[in-house]
RNA sequence: CGGGGUGUAGCGCAGCCCGGUUAGCGCACCACGUUAGGGACGUGGGGGUCGGAUGUUCGAAUCAUCUCACCCCGACCA
């Protein structure tokens, strides 16, 4: 396998190629090991991961993706924690159409702007067979609709004008609804996962009687986000506010999380945020207050994507494959059999289903791997390609000294353990995993931020450290547009917890009351 | 949507400039045998409307025009 690098732009209309092992490989034949090494080519090493690990691939279809079955089954560990917190903080699931007429779209000016350059549209509702080529269809000219239906890039249009027949009084509110769906946005270009023209997601559209309970729930979702990053990907999040320049399109204020992934960008992870009564004025959604007075619903929107499996994969994997959290693996653990010959397996198997069975009551997914088609170190390298947090391996030496070999994935650390031991030491070993990439992703976070205060140190960082940048910014559009022309970077969010402190714009100059995190993002 | 590039077997590619037997190679796949504690080896075998359409030509993977898709760099974005 040849890694290819970039063209040389301008000088030939060649491609210059290197032979993999003269990277940091030695068997570049072989399956798994033709990943690029992180550090050649970050985005090369990201599209040939998720090919190899089996997550997705192109599609045929322009933009879209094909997620395969492991892709979909850490996407669907996602959806189940998710919609347990949705749940937990008193949400229901509903769905709503996905046609938006275009009349209702453009309803809400900022928002039909906002996204009026990423949409499909239905133009016609049949095809019929064409008379100048044979066996081929044609769109039937008659069957132009009269109005035209978008395909939702998001859903507060068809929501909204949905809201208004729901909600008189204030005893109909809060409405809190959240909907599993997928979205079609027409980008220029795509990357698996990151940004695909059709994506799978989350979307939450509540309806409040007043202001303060709708940022409440903003707040709230925020966090719940937050928390999912955190506790089940195992990745660390900064929860900010957007600059203007940033915000949802429609939204009075834009909350989110913003990961580091580990070339040192920032990806935007999930999204809440305060519509105001912005919706409800464009959608005309009224309702009869405590005091009998007319006033708009206040709304709120969040959500995240399958996005966030591109960013579980960029913030934990290494150039083995993937290294996937416990608490999302589709696979806790494999058990892989060494044998010569049936009968060894046999016995080896007997053994290896009974620590399988207990494990599965404990509520572990376990693979038991006697494939006889393979070797055992092509089943290590693939369940390790594949990101199985644990893989037990138990030979002919182990069932004579009744012990297994546990390797763990993060790490590749591995140890001899007594066989009556090892179903109570998975779970030790699968929490500490999950603790651990955590810490090793909030560890390389911590050396990635840099607090800069003039901005030759700004430029120089972005270029040569890369990652988050705390500076000052005086508060203008004007500066964060003239920052990320010349240096591509963008205020990612104004952090929270950012503390109140007296600088200078590192830009203009002019006063600055905090801090906020500049980054490169994708 | 602008600039550049690529479409040849499941994957990765050579062949194209300079048109000419039956379109090759590596991996993967299939069969048999030997192997098995970190990506096995040998022998044999199967698999292609050369992205699509039109044109030039006695003849097109190769030349021309159009078109579709993908990749990279911009702009846009979850």
């Amino acid at each position: 396998m040849l890694i290819k690098l970039q063209n040389l732009e301008g000088i030939l209309p060649v491609k210059l190629y290197l032979p993999f092992d003269l990277i940091n490989h030695n068997n570049y034949t072989s399956m798994g090991k033709d990943i690029p090494s992180r550090s050649e080519d970050y985005s090369l090493w990201y599209n040939e991961l998720v090919k190899k690990a089996d997550l997705a691939e192109h599609s045929d279809v322009r933009g879209c993706m094909v997620i395969k079955p492991y892709g979909y089954s850490i996407w669907e560990k996602m959806q189940q924690a998710l919609d347990k917190m949705f749940k937990d903080t008193g949400h229901m699931n509903a769905y709503f159409p996905l046609f938006v007429p275009k009349s209702l779209f453009e309803a809400e000016e900022k928002n039909a702007e906002g996204f009026a350059k990423e949409c499909a549209i239905v133009t016609h509702y049949r095809l019929k067979s064409d008379p100048q080529h044979p066996g081929k269809l044609m769109v039937d000219p008659d069957a132009q609709l009269e109005e035209e239906l978008v395909v939702r890039p998001t859903s507060e249009a068809i929501i909204w004008s949905t809201y208004k027949k729901w909600v008189q009084s204030y005893r109909d509110l809060p409405i809190l609804v959240n909907q599993w769906a997928n979205v079609v946005r027409w980008e220029m270009r795509t990357r698996l996962f990151l940004r695909t023209a059709e994506f799978l997601w989350q979307e939450g559209h509540t309806a409040h009687a007043t202001a303060d309970e709708a940022v409440r729930e903003t707040v709230q979702m925020l966090d719940v986000y937050a928390d999912f990053a955190e506790s089940f990907m195992a990745v660390p999040v900064i929860k900010g506010r957007k600059s203007e320049g940033e915000k949802f399109p429609g939204a009075i204020d834009t909350y989110c999380i913003e990961a580091m992934m580990q070339d040192g960008k920032a990806l935007q992870a999930g999204t809440s945020h305060f519509l105001g009564q912005n919706f409800a004025k464009a959608f005309d959604v009224q309702f009869t207050n405590k005091e009998g007075k007319l006033d708009y619903v206040w709304g709120t929107s969040w959500g995240v994507s399958t996005r966030l499996v591109g960013a579980l994969i960029m913030a934990h994997s290494d150039d083995d494959g993937l290294v996937l959290p416990p608490k999302l693996a589709p696979i806790h653990v494999v058990i892989v059999p060494i044998f010569k010959h049936a009968d060894e397996l046999a016995k080896i198997s007997e053994k290896a289903q009974e620590i399988a069975a207990a494990l599965k009551k404990l509520g572990f997914t376990v693979k038991f791997d006697d494939r006889d088609t393979h070797k055992p170190g092509f089943k290590f390298a693939e369940w390790e390609l594949k990101g199985v947090p644990l893989r037990l391996a138990i030979g002919p030496r182990d069932m004579e000294n009744g012990t297994v070999e546990v390797a763990r994935r993060d790490t590749k650390e591995k140890q001899v353990v007594k066989m009556d031991e090892i179903v109570s030491k998975v779970p030790v070993l699968l929490d500490d995993i999950q603790d651990s990439i955590y810490k090793k992703a909030l560890e390389f976070r911590t050396r990635l931020t840099t607090r800069v205060d003039t901005y030759d140190d700004f430029k120089r960082v972005l270029d040569e450290k890369t990652g988050f940048i705390l500076a000052h910014w005086d508060g203008t559009p004007e500066t964060e547009a003239a920052i990320k022309e010349e240096t591509k970077a963008t205020i990612r969010c104004i952090p929270l917890d950012a503390p109140a402190e007296a600088g200078k714009c590192i830009y203009s100059g002019k006063p600055s009351d905090r801090r906020v995190l500049f980054a490169r993002a994708y």
